[in-house]
DNA sequence: ACACGCTCCGTAAACGTTTACGACAATAGA
DNA sequence: TCTATTGTCGTAAACGTTTACGGAGCGTGT
C-alpha cells in the first residue's frame, strides 16, 4: 500500500508538496511536478478516497438509487442500462464516478435512503421510481443532498427531474389505433403506486377525447408491468364482454405474456387485438408480430440527467446555467406490425 | 450535520465515550449507553462514513463489479438481481453494505477495477463475467483485496467461486434430446470470451460421445446471447444443409429472436425445431410454446456467494470455516414445450 | 543597499472517527 | 489501613489527505 507519504518520502519532497503537484495547484515548478506525476505512475499511487473525502468534505461520487421491485430486476431492467451509459459520460468530465445503491427488496426505501445520505458516502443522488407522492425528496433536502429524479411526482418543488412523456403517447397512440378503425381500445397501467400510471391513464383518456370516444373503465386493467401481467391483462380482455380491438401497454414486456395468452386462445396479436406499448425494447423487435411501440434516445436522456444533477452541485453549477429544470422526455413512434388496421369483417365499419 | 462532537456536548460527555457507547465496547455503563443511544436516535446522527473508514482502514461496504455489454444491461439482467438479493441477505448480518460498481461501456474492465480498488472505496470485491483467463486476478491479489467470482477461469488459483454447471447442462440436454429422437442437435455459444462458452461446448461433446452421436463444428455457432444472436443462429440452422432437428442455446434471450426467425420461416419451435435454454426467466415461461429450460436458485446462490466472501475476510471468517472454496451450482430441468419428441414423419427412425 | 514581488516549497492544522492508554473513584480482599 | 481490582470515563494520537500560511531564495526596480 503505497500512500502519499512513501511517495513523498521516494521523492525527498514534502507530502503537501506532493499533494499540489498531483492535484495540479499553480504553486509548484513544472519540473517537479514531472517528477511527481511520473513517480506516481510508477509507484501506482492512487490517493485513499477516505482521507481525501474526510478533508475535502466530497466524495466525488454520485449514487443511483435503485429500488428493487419497483424499478428493476423485475421488469424493465434494460431501460437503467442505457441511461446509465449517457449519465456515466455526462459525470466522467467532472471525474465524478457513479455507484449503484440498490435497496434490498425487504428494506423500506425511504429509510435506506436516510441511511445512504447520512453517511455521506455520495455527494448527491438519482432518485427513480418516483411515487405520485415522494416523501424522498423531503428527505434529500432535509439532509441538504443535491439530486436529480427520473420521474415526476406532485411534490417535486422546484427539483431538477426528467420524466418520459407518457401522457403525449399514449395520447398519440389511441389517434392512431382510431385512425386506423379501431372504437374500442383498452389500456393496462401499473397496480402499484408509481407516478407514471396516472400520467399515462390521463393521456389516454385525452386520446379517447380527441377522438370522440367514450371512456370505459372496464377496459382499464391494472397488473404488472411485467410478462405475467400482460398474460393476466390478456385473460382480462378476453373475458371481457364487448371485447376490445386494441390495448395499449405501460410495459413493453406485457406484450410477451399477453402475445402467448392471445396465441392459447387460438389468437393472433395484431389480426386479433391490435397492441402498442410504451418502449422499444429488444424482446418487442423480435416478437412476431413485432410491436409497435415508442423508442427514446436513452443514451441522451441519461446525458442530461448527468448534466442537471451536475447544475445542482455547487462545484461545478457555474457550467450548466443553460441546463433546464424540468424536463418531458419526446418518444418516437417505431411502426411494428402489432396494430395493423382494424379487418372489416362482415360488416362495414360504423363510421367509415 | 450533527457529527460525533455534537453529539457529545448534547450529552455532557467526552467524544471518546460516545463513540465506545455507540460501538457496543464493554467499558461503558449500561445507563449511559442508553442515554447515548437515546440522543443519538433523536439528533439523527449516523456516523460520517469518511472518517470512520479512515480510521478503522475498512469501509464496511463491498462492490460488485459489473462490466456491461458482457454481463449485464445488454442481455442477461435478471440474474443477476435474483443473485444480488441473496447477497444482501448474508452480507446484512454483518452490517455490510453493498454497491454495484458499473464499468462504463468504453472503459477497460482491467483498469477500470485497478482503480476501484487503489481507491479503497470497497473492502472487498465480487466478480462477474469471468474470462477465460482473467487478468483481474491478479489485480486482486497485488492489491491485498479479497474477492469471489460468479464464474470459473483458468488462473483462479486458490481464490473463491461460484459457478453455474455449464457442462451438466448441456450433457443432460443432449442426452435428453437423444432420448427424444434427435440425431442432429446444434448448440449456440457466445461469440466473446466468456469462460462459460467452452464449458458449455465441453458438456455438449461429452453429450454426443455418451449417446454415440458424432461431433459437427457445422451445426455449433457462435452468437451474441442475446435476442438478435438467436435471430441470427436461427438464420444459419435454416441455412444449414441436413439441417438440426434440435437446438441448445447458451442463453435464454436468444430464444426470442430464434421464435421469431422460425416464424418468418413459416416453423414453428418445437415441432420443427427443438429447442432447449440455458436458464429460466419470465421471458421464456411465457413464450409460446413455452421454453425449456434450467432452473437455479437465485436467492441460495447469492446468498452463498456472500458467505464465501465473508469467509475471505479477515474480521469475519471465524464463522465461516465450512464454506467451500469453490462450487459448481446445480441446475434443475424445467419442462417447456420447445422441445418434444421428434416426430416421425416418412421414415422410421434409423435406430428405433 | 534596500524594499518589494514572485516562485517554489515545507509546516502544520484540519476533516470525523476509533482506540490505546491512563486517571480516578469505588469496591473488595488482606 | 493498605493494596489490588474493577468499572467508568476522559485524553490524545492516529488514519491519509488537502490547504492556509509562512518562509526561503532570487530577481528587479529604485
Amino acid at each position: 500500500m503505497t500512500g502519499i507519504r512513501q511517495l513523498a518520502d521516494h521523492l525527498q519532497l514534502s507530502i503537501g508538496t506532493v499533494s499540489r503537484a498531483l492535484n495540479g495547484k499553480a504553486d509548484v515548478n513544472a519540473q517537479t511536478r514531472e517528477r511527481v506525476l511520473k513517480a506516481a505512475m510508477e509507484l501506482g499511487y492512487v490517493p485513499n478516497q477516505s482521507g481525501r473525502s474526510l478533508r475535502k468534505g466530497t466524495t466525488s461520487t454520485v449514487g443511483l438509487i435503485l429500488t428493487q421491485g419497483n424499478s428493476l430486476g423485475e421488469n424493465n431492467d434494460n431501460f437503467f442500462f442505457g441511461v446509465i451509459h449517457g449519465l456515466q459520460a455526462a459525470l466522467k468530465k467532472h471525474k465524478l464516478d457513479l455507484v449503484l445503491l440498490l435497496c434490498a427488496r425487504d428494506e423500506d426505501p425511504d429509510s435506506f435512503l436516510q441511511r445512504m445520505v447520512a453517511q455521506r458516502i455520495v455527494d448527491a443522488v438519482i432518485l427513480t421510481a418516483t411515487r405520485t407522492h415522494d416523501e424522498r425528496f423531503d428527505i434529500l433536502r432535509r439532509a441538504n443532498m443535491p439530486f436529480v429524479t427520473l420521474g415526476r411526482s406532485d411534490n417535486l418543488g422546484d427539483s431538477s427531474w426528467i420524466d418520459l412523456d407518457f401522457e403525449g403517447i399514449a395520447r398519440s397512440s389511441v389517434t392512431r389505433l382510431h385512425e386506423r378503425g379501431h372504437r374500442r381500445i383498452a389500456v393496462a397501467v401499473p397496480n402499484v403506486d408509481a407516478n407514471l400510471g396516472p400520467l399515462f391513464l390521463e393521456g389516454y383518456r385525452q386520446g379517447l377525447a380527441d377522438c370522440g370516444l367514450p371512456f370505459d373503465e372496464n377496459i382499464v386493467f391494472h397488473a404488472e408491468t411485467s410478462e405475467e401481467g400482460g398474460y393476466d391483462v390478456a385473460g382480462k380482455v378476453l373475458a371481457t364482454e364487448d371485447r376490445p380491438t386494441a390495448i395499449l401497454l405501460i410495459a413493453e414486456l406485457m406484450s410477451v405474456g399477453l402475445y402467448r395468452r392471445l396465441g392459447e386462445a387460438g389468437l393472433a396479436p395484431g389480426r386479433d387485438l391490435a397492441v402498442i406499448a410504451e418502449r422499444e425494447s429488444p424482446v418487442g423487435r423480435f416478437l412476431l408480430p413485432r410491436l409497435t411501440c415508442f423508442r427514446l434516445d436513452l443514451d441522451a436522456l441519461g446525458r442530461m440527467l448527468g448534466e442537471m444533477l451536475l447544475s445542482n452541485l455547487p462545484a461545478f453549477a457555474e457550467n450548466y446555467r443553460d441546463v433546464p429544470k424540468g424536463k418531458i422526455w419526446p418518444l418516437e413512434l417505431v411502426e411494428g406490425e402489432s396494430d395493423p388496421p382494424l379487418r372489416v369483417r362482415d360488416t362495414i365499419l360504423p363510421d367509415g
